[in-house]
RNA sequence: GCCCGGGUGGCGAAAUUGGUAGACGCAAGAGACUUAAAAUCUCUCGACCUUUGGGUCGUGCCGGUUCGAUUCCGGCCCCGGGCACCA
């Protein structure tokens, strides 16, 4: 089988056979696979499919390192699905859509649409240049209207079902530039182009109903065993089902003022007005000391009116991002509103204040509070002097300093009236019951998760497929009329800020149903909307439907690749979209993604000087030289130009904002693709992050030379590569065995992680055989054992560095093409150990290294290592109380 | 603030998941080859002690379970990710 090899003249390119040359391998393999459409797939009934993705990238220029490390870890495990026979499909696109290419189009006074396709066809070409097997007949963009022509359609679907709606919802106001900002637009609570302070302000925004579908999202979390705990534990909390008592508080009109000012309260009168609340803890209600509302609640902005300060301070509500961090960190502040609540048990009266970090848009815009077993509702109640009850108490009877600090456990109920002396767990259903008896409240299952706000009020982004009619209303896009195009062709520049608002152009339109005068809506979707669904799309994207009968051969995804970051957002919307798909009758199954990898970021070091104004610039890493001692620990760094130092800012994935990004590109011209990749696979395990280091690639690069070098070393005799000597199978001694076996453990190994993803100890074991190799000499069975041993490598290494793996599988004779080979098993002969090495404890400490026959029972095991000099040693008078044997491990002594 | 991870030599990591801590690689040091350098090859490489046989300590910190703990349990410290309009 070896007719190609013995063709082979080992002096005919000299330079080529002896030197390593990427360059040259890689295109010359990249040829072949695009001459072979080796890549490109269709269906096939009869084989195993397997569908291998990884999260499409943003165009926004080039490929970063976090691409690299992605997708060369989803097209490891497509290669190696692959290998072993099945059906892999493995596409590409791009997220087409998003703020980056607004703004570029700001800075560059160029149409968003030019600079997004000019950035897909450069990092399509790196994309290629990294031999990542796609099929590249099926690459989308999600800005092309053949795409989301078909979201648009999806959501009128919904909309006539009823799971979409329009409601207000807080955004980021510049009042200085008359905009929304996206949070990463808003710097310490401003604006990041104006500057201006930030305000939370209400406008109409579409929502799809999440919600109706959260109990069987959170549900089926337990279904997904090829998912992350980590990712699974985050998606529940996100969903966040709770089971608590929503009740009402009556609201009673002015009483005392304590604190709120005197100006123009009098105005306001006794009302039959309620609050509505709702609570986890209701076995807490009796130590209900204060009610807090948002700043836009009826009740607070009804209170206001004719108070000056309490406007103020509503006012000052409304300032700051409208992000959860941003809400949880503020200073908790807070006003009386001059009003009180009736607790509905006790009847007493309490305080109402507005606050700061209560947002009208979460739950009911109201919470009741319990200081004494709430730690948020504890600090707010020192600071305005509102009093803290305990009515909940160890279960062990203890004590505790509730003025000091909030009591949050379970426990025993006291001063609770008709429900003292019952636990928590009792006291829930009790005080549930009453209220509800009396109608006063009920138990109600609550969720965290709110309804997906899908509207942008931008402009790079799918058109939302509704219009406003005044005869009408509402009215969605008709199919016939889809899809609603983005217009493309428009003019960008610094003072731009919306192109398709107060655009009549765009939005005047003709009402679908009466034929009147009509406008279009001019929000856009949220961009997750888009890549929500794109992997369905891929197994039809010329579908001249949403998908089509293709998208049930292929689906679900049976590998999912991408960064830890998208663990709830993108993930969950995916997981709802596809539901969503499912109901309309497109697909046939629940969950769109079987196994879940989410890799960990890429980081580096980061370098920067304060400037002037307090501000950092930032370095790349590329420009400083660190200074370190003997034992490498880094002392300081300075900058090249200059030799002055800069400050070492630790170790951060890598960004543009830190400017501590490592160009790939480069480093693909200077070592090849393979090697790249194989730093990116060895470096760290897939799941964790990946430290940058540029000695490292040094060392990936070192050892393809090794391989290349060894490939060189092996001989050309015919008999020994088939394992014969003359026309008599080869015996092997003692040291070729021993290679053998080294060999094939190592393969044992290789496999295994393989199998569970680990591909930095694939890479080790590759090492490890490529070690043993290089001991071997010219001897046949030395030769033999290296025609077995590179086989072995080039295979395992194939997913990994396939260029390589291609070009010598094919030059030394291996066979056709490697894709094509059978993968390769460990020889149970080569395993086998005619003795067995074990370790001997004394009392749990290593003291001796013995060695016992592959066949010796655990007694024989056990007399043979108490025979041991140093364990006698150790043992000396001690008596030996029990002997512990772990078959081929270990032995261990407990002597006292 | 809340939720989720992580912490092992000078560095990236490994330990088939309760059984030899540090495989594999980087950096460093020594040697071989070379006129020389680079490249390549071989060896050493956790800390401390040592009579050179070996011994003691060591996986962020404190405690626990166990014959035996990087691994399990409780408490703490530090670092990173996400937090709904970045993608």
């Amino acid at each position: 089988m070896l007719p190609r090899l013995l063709s082979i003249d080992k002096n005919s390119d000299l330079n080529m056979q002896k030197n390593y040359a990427p360059a040259r391998i890689e295109s010359d393999a990249q040829a072949h696979w695009e001459t072979q459409k080796t890549f490109k797939v269709t269906e096939d009934a009869t084989r195993e499919k397997f569908y291998c993705l990884s999260m499409f990238p943003y165009p926004s220029g080039k490929l970063h390192m976090g691409h690299v490390r992605n997708y060369t870890i989803g097209d490891v495990i497509a290669r190696y699905q692959r290998m072993l026979g099945k059906n892999v499909l493995q596409p590409m696109g791009w997220d087409a859509f998003g703020l980056p290419a607004e703004n570029a189009a700001r800075k560059n006074q160029a149409a968003p649409a030019a600079w997004t396709y000019a950035n897909i066809e450069y990092m399509k070409t790196q994309l290629k240049r990294l031999g990542f097997g796609y099929d590249w007949n099926r690459e989308l963009a999600t800005c092309q209207p053949d795409y989301y022509k078909w979201e648009q359609w999806l959501f009128t679907e919904l909309y006539s079902k009823g799971l979409v709606y329009r409601k207000n919802a807080v955004v980021n106001w510049d009042p200085v530039d008359q905009t929304v900002l996206a949070n990463e637009q808003v710097i310490d609570g401003r604006g990041w182009r104006s500057g201006a302070l930030v305000e939370r302000r209400e406008i109409p925004q579409w929502f799809v109903k999440i919600t109706d579908y959260a109990d069987e999202l959170l549900d089926e979390i337990d279904n997904l065993e090829g998912w992350p705990d980590q990712v699974r534990t985050m998606q529940r909390n996100w969903i966040g089902r709770s089971f608590g008592v929503q009740m009402d508080f009556a609201v009673q009109g002015r009483t005392n003022a304590a604190g709120a000012g005197s100006a123009g309260a009098a105005g306001i009168q006794d009302s039959d007005e309620s609050l509505t609340i709702y609570t986890t803890r209701p076995d807490t209600l009796m130590g209900v000391t204060y009610v807090a509302v948002a700043g836009e609640h009826p009740l607070a902005v009804k209170a206001a009116q004719g108070n000056a300060e309490l406007t103020a301070f509503i006012e000052e509500c409304r300032q700051g991002g409208t992000s959860e961090a941003d809400l949880e960190t503020i200073e908790k502040k807070g006003m009386p509103l001059g009003i009180n609540a009736i607790h509905p048990v006790s009847g007493e009266a309490v305080p109402i204040y507005a606050a700061n970090f209560v947002l009208m848009s979460y739950g009911t815009g109201a919470v009741m509070a319990v200081p004494g077993h709430d730690e948020r509702d504890h600090a707010f109640a020192r600071k305005y002097g509102i009093p803290i009850k305990q009515v909940v108490h160890p279960v062990d009877g203890s004590t505790v300093d509730i003025q000091a600090a909030a009591y949050i456990e379970k426990g025993v109920l006291k001063d609770s009236g008709p429900f003292n002396d019952l636990t928590s767990e009792a006291a829930f259903d009790a005080i549930a019951e009453w209220l509800q008896e009396r109608g006063k409240g009920e138990k109600t299952k609550n969720y965290r998760i709110r309804d997906w706000g899908v509207s942008r009020q931008r402009y790079w982004g799918t058109p939302i497929p509704m219009i406003h009619c005044e005869q009408c209303g509402t009215v969605p896009v008709p199919l016939a009329d889809l899809p609603v195009l983005l217009p493309e062709d428009i003019v960008y520049d610094e003072d731009t800020i919306n192109p398709i608002k107060e655009n009549p152009a765009f939005s005047d339109c003709v009402c679908p149903d009466c034929g009147g005068k009509a406008q279009r809506e001019t929000d856009t979707f949220d961009t997750f909307m888009e890549s929500s669904w794109y992997y369905a799309r891929y197994t039809c994207p010329d579908a001249d439907a949403m998908l089509d009968e293709r998208a049930k051969y292929w689906l679900p995804v049976d590998h999912y690749v991408g960064g830890i970051e998208h663990a709830v957002l993108h993930l969950l919307y995916a997981r709802f979209y596809h539901r969503l798909l499912r109901d309309t009758g497109l697909v046939e199954n629940n969950e769109p993604f079987t196994r879940l990898l989410t890799q960990g970021m890429v980081v580096a070091d980061t370098y920067y000087r304060e400037q002037a104004d307090g501000s950092k610039h930032w370095y790349n890493p590329a420009e400083v030289e660190v200074e370190r001692d003997e034992k490498g620990r880094p002392l300081q760094a300075v900058l090249s130009t200059d030799g002055q130092p800069v400050i070492i800012g630790g170790i951060e994935k890598m960004s543009k904002s830190k400017n501590n990004g490592i160009d790939p590109q480069s480093l693909i011209d200077r070592y090849g693709a393979d090697t790249v990749r194989l730093y990116t696979m060895f470096t760290s395990p897939p799941d964790q992050s990946l430290e940058w280091n540029d000695e490292g690639v040094e060392g990936a690069y070192r050892f393809l030379k090794r391989i290349w070098a060894l490939a060189d070393k092996m001989g050309t005799d015919p008999d020994a590569l088939a394992g014969k000597s003359g026309s008599v199978p080869i015996i092997f001694d003692e040291r070729q065995k021993t290679a053998r076996r080294e060999i094939h453990e190592a393969l044992q190994k290789a496999n295994y992680d393989y199998d569970r993803q680990q591909f930095n100890t694939v890479v080790s074991a590759c090492m490890t055989m490529v070690n043993a190799l290089y001991k071997l000499g010219d001897a046949v069975g030395d030769q033999a054992v290296l025609h077995e041993g590179l086989g072995i490598v080039l295979r395992l290494l194939g997913p990994i560095a396939p260029h390589i793996s291609h070009h010598l599988w094919s030059d030394l004779g291996y066979g056709d093409d490697i894709l094509n080979s059978a993968w390769p098993v460990p020889d149970e002969t080569a395993l086998k150990q005619e003795s067995i090495q074990y370790v001997v404890q004394v009392n749990g400490k290593v003291r001796a290294k013995v060695q016992a026959p592959a066949e010796a029972d655990k007694a024989a095991v056990e007399a043979i290592a108490l025979a041991n000099e140093n364990v006698q040693r150790f043992i000396g008078e001690a008596q030996v109380r029990k002997v512990i044997v772990v078959p081929n491990k270990l032995v261990n002594i407990v002597a006292k």
